[in-house]
Order: C-alpha cells, then sequence, then structure tokens
DNA sequence: TTAATAGTGTCTCTCAGACAGTATAAA
DNA sequence: TTTATACTGTCTGAGAGACACTATTAA
C-alpha cells in the first residue's frame, strides 16, 4: 500500500445505500416489501431508489473528529430519509429501528454508476418487523415500502414477479430505478434467501413472540414459494436452539375458525443446524 | 441521497485489499497459504499485511478519465506488490493471475483503522492454483506465500493453529497483522471453507486436471480437518456438474506405489447440489 | 355442525458417514 | 510380495418431503 498523495489520488466519493426488507399483508397475501424513496434531485430525479447517501466524517461538540462507521451512516440514512427514528430516539418508541437487523451486503463501485462522478457504494441488508408507513426526509420526495415478489404457485414457474405487476397496487418497475439499485436489490434478495437457510433471522421480521405459521409466511415471502405446512412446523421445532416455547398461545384462533396456534420467541441459535434448505428449484447453476 | 459538496464532505480514500489463498506443500502435508506483503513504509513497517492499495481514478492515453473497477484493482494491487503479472502480460505466462478466481470479500470502513486517515478498504478473495514465489514490488519490503491453517487431527481440538506455529518454517503471527488485516483473513478464511460447501471452486486451487485426491486435500487444507477418503470420492462423483472425467490417468501411481488415478476437470456446475456439508463440527453458535 | 386452522404419525427416499473389501501399481 | 494408493459395496441413521390423520376453535 503506497502512501496517500492527493496528488495521485482523485478523492472517490462514499454512499452508503441500504436495502431494507419486510413482510407486509398485500391483498391478504403477506408479501416481502422494500424500503424505496423517490428522488427529488438530479440525478435520477423522480425515480425510485435504495434510501442512502454520503458517508460523512463529523465533528464532535468538542471540536474532534468523530468518523462515522459505515454501519451507522446506513441506519442514520434510514432514519433520515423515512423518519423512522433510530434507536437511540427514545420519544419516538413507535415508529423504532431498534429491532432491525442490519448486515453488509457488498460494495458496488462500477466507474460510470453515478454520472456525477466517482462514487462507491457500500449497501447494507436490514431485515425489519412491520414498521409504519414512512414519512419521506433529506431529499426525497416520497417514501414508501414497495412489495417485490410474490409467493407463486409452487409449480414451477418463476417465482419472482417484477415489482409493477401486482393489481393496483402503487409498486416500482424494476427497470426504472435510479443507478445501479435493481442490481443491489436483486443481490440483496438472493442475501436474504440464503440468510433464511442457515441462520435464525426470520425471526428478525416478525413481532417478539409469534407463532410457526407467521415465521412460515417469512419464508414463503422471501423464497417465494409455499412450503408445507406440516413438514415445517416438526422441522422448526426440531432444530436446536431456533425457536422457544413461550408457553402461551394466541388469544383467539383464525378469523373463520381454527386452533390456537402455540406462540415461540427467537431461541439462542445463531446458526441452523441442520439448515431449513430450499431445495426443490435446484439448477441455479 | 443528497447532492455531494465538497465543503461538507471530506474525501475519504478507497484502497483494495487482496487475500489470496493457495495450497501449498509444507513438510509433505498440502497447507493452506495466504499471499503476504511485509510493509515497507510506515504505519505498520516491518508487519505483514494483505496486499493492496489505494484505488486510482487514470487518465488514459487519450486524456480521457478511465476509472478503474474495484476488481481491477485488487488484480492489480497483486500484480505490482508481487511480481505476478496479470492475465493482460502475455510475456509472463508462467506468473500468470488469468486462472484466479476473485471474488468481493466484504468492506472495512471502520473509523481509526487507518492511523493516517479516513481509510475504507474493499477486500477481496482469491482463489489460486500453485503459483511461484512472489517477488516483492512497490512498496513491499517482501512478499511471500504464508502457512494459515494446519489440517488438524480430527480429534475434536480446534483444527485453526495460528500460523507462527509450524516448524522451522518463516510464519508470520496474526496478532501482529497491519491495520484490521487479521480480522480481514479471519473473515476470508470462513467465507473460503463456505464457499467450498456450495460451489465447485475447490477446482480452482488445483491443476485444469486433477485427481479426486487432489481435490479433496484443498477441502482438508481450507476446512482444516481430514475428510473420509471413500465417501469424498463417491460424493464428489455424484454431484451432478462437479467434475467431468477426462479418460486420462494419471502417468503413474504414487511415490512408494498405489493405482493410478483417474483425472478429471471441472464440470459446469456453478453450485453444488446436494452441498458438501462440512458437518461434525456444528456449534458454530 | 361445518369449515378453517394448528399440529402429529408415519412412510419413503436421499444422503452422510462408517466400515469392509477389491483393484492396481511402486519398490 | 509387500505396501501404498485408488476405488467400490453395503449398511445404518438422520433428515426432507408426502400424505393421512387428529385437535381445537370461530361462525
Amino acid at each position: 500500500m503506497a502512501t496517500y498523495d492527493p496528488r495521485r489520488y482523485e478523492p472517490i466519493a462514499v454512499t452508503v445505500d441500504v436495502v431494507a426488507l419486510t413482510i407486509r399483508v398485500l391483498e391478504s397475501v403477506p408479501t416481502l416489501h422494500v424500503l424505496l424513496v423517490r428522488r427529488g434531485q438530479p440525478p435520477f430525479a423522480g425515480r425510485w431508489a435504495l434510501p442512502g447517501g454520503f458517508v460523512r466524517p463529523t465533528v464532535g461538540p468538542d471540536g474532534t473528529r468523530h468518523d462515522e462507521d459505515l454501519a451507522a451512516a446506513a441506519v442514520r440514512e434510514l432514519a433520515e430519509e423515512t423518519g423512522l427514528a433510530a434507536s437511540t430516539d427514545q420519544r419516538a418508541a413507535d415508529r423504532r429501528l431498534d429491532r432491525v437487523y442490519l448486515e453488509q451486503l457488498a460494495t458496488y463501485g462500477a466507474p460510470g454508476r453515478d454520472p456525477r462522478m466517482r462514487v462507491i457504494s457500500v449497501a447494507y441488508l436490514a431485515f425489519a418487523p412491520d414498521l409504519p408507513d414512512p414519512t419521506a426526509g433529506g431529499d426525497a420526495a416520497a417514501a414508501a415500502w414497495m412489495p417485490v415478489r410474490t409467493t407463486g404457485t409452487g409449480d414451477g414457474a418463476p417465482a419472482i414477479r417484477e415489482v409493477g405487476g401486482l393489481g393496483g397496487t402503487p409498486t416500482v418497475d424494476r427497470g426504472r430505478m435510479a443507478f445501479d439499485h435493481a442490481r443491489i436489490l436483486d443481490d440483496a434478495l438472493e442475501r436474504a434467501s440464503s440468510k433464511l437457510e442457515y441462520t435464525p433471522l426470520a425471526t428478525t421480521f416478525v413481532a417478539p413472540e409469534f407463532t410457526v405459521t407467521e415465521l412460515r409466511e417469512v419464508y414463503e415471502a422471501v423464497w417465494g414459494r409455499p412450503l408445507h405446512a406440516p413438514n415445517f412446523h416438526r422441522k422448526v421445532l426440531s432444530v436446536p436452539g431456533f425457536v422457544e416455547d413461550t408457553g402461551e398461545t394466541t388469544a383467539r384462533g383464525g378469523a373463520r375458525g381454527g386452533r390456537r396456534a402455540r406462540l415461540y420467541r427467537s431461541g439462542d441459535a445463531r446458526f441452523l443446524h441442520p439448515a431449513l434448505l430450499r431445495l426443490g428449484q435446484e439448477d441455479t447453476r
């Protein structure tokens, strides 16, 4: 690594973008949604984009420089552009991000991906329980949870349907997203699917106490295909440390009848052994 | 995403670091090695570090700016600091990097990770067939393939032994590596182990034509534990598209006797179904 | 009482791993 | 001929998936 010489190396801007995913019920179907903002400024004004922005070195009250961690920048951007408060904000308990799981996805640095200048973007992936509708902030003209994927029929047809194809619901055309954000979103969806296989992170999409059915709906929404309910049930309970029985049940059964479901909370496992593999799709080659 | 205003945002330097892994025979044991350079300049002068350097926007012969892709920067740093020529260099066929597999690992941007300034480093992971010893270039005082992990005994003891504990071989102390490179190396080893499970990338560590035993030695070196040879053999041949029979065999058997081994080449699968899971270690929780 | 929802029993098939044994080649 | 190395046969147990079934509750 050579010594840094500003005469040789032009500055490169660094941004952070966040792919925040949640499950929301759409037309009675639990559906995977992604948080998007409509850009108010060029480039790509009017287009939908992932929430994000420049990473900034900041100066504290005492004058010392206090550089921002990349993950912290991701949380800040989520908060700024959507009105969802970060965990440090005590006044907005209802809009909190403190139960959001965040992990780094990848870094995108192809020349020309931002028409203004060389920009390298570190993308983060976030899993959130159902949060309120966001309110646009910062430079965003709008912000919304947008559906991204249907559960599919399980008949072998591609389970992913482009957003934009769902009923009368306002959706976004993946082909018209700003920058290379459609690519980032695709990578995020693949990472999310994969994470559900070998980690218990599906629980980050649901309330602290949840039923096995709710957990299955998370898998179905993210994987985009229906699962065999009885086998899923047995599987979840058999994986050590995945879920923990609370001893409680739901207050009542389904709307049109049905047994009350047992309530579970997240167990202490950080990885699932054996994993919940999504087979039957195969041929990803 | 806000408009970029240099008065608000100080420049952040972007570097690329490469964790290049290969298998070399050490004391008769195929052993995982990582390519390291000894730093010639402060900070961390004299310490071992991953090869890497600043990403630079460059200006072409015609005056047009020609920004460098992040992956391209990784290959360039590998070449510059180690004397291993990139694939475009036709004159150094013996030292080529054109069979090297490269993928992005993660980005490290904690404040203070470089004492000079705010530096965000995009780390890449490379798998290489046995390459020649590198020659130090750029600002490196030395460059070498260093052993990182032993095959272990399979008796349940931790299979990872700190580099530095191997015989009379020159090795490096992971605790004394420059920057946060020990952490990056750990992340790389975990990613590499995981990649061998569900992709055929083990073949990138061996020659274009290889035996099943050679392939097993890759798995053993990366996973740090011995595998059951007969079952491994059957498993590899049963996974569709993993390897392809050449019809040839090795020219002769083992040094002290033994059957000639059949030669295979890499198949067309990009993922392994079913995967070669490393079980028996469990409890990564 | 019916229908919906939650949950269990059990069978089959695949696959990982263990172990025993065969095939072939070098010294 | 001995020993090393490559490879095959076969058994066992775990787990995924299919299907049939029981349990419980709302309307």
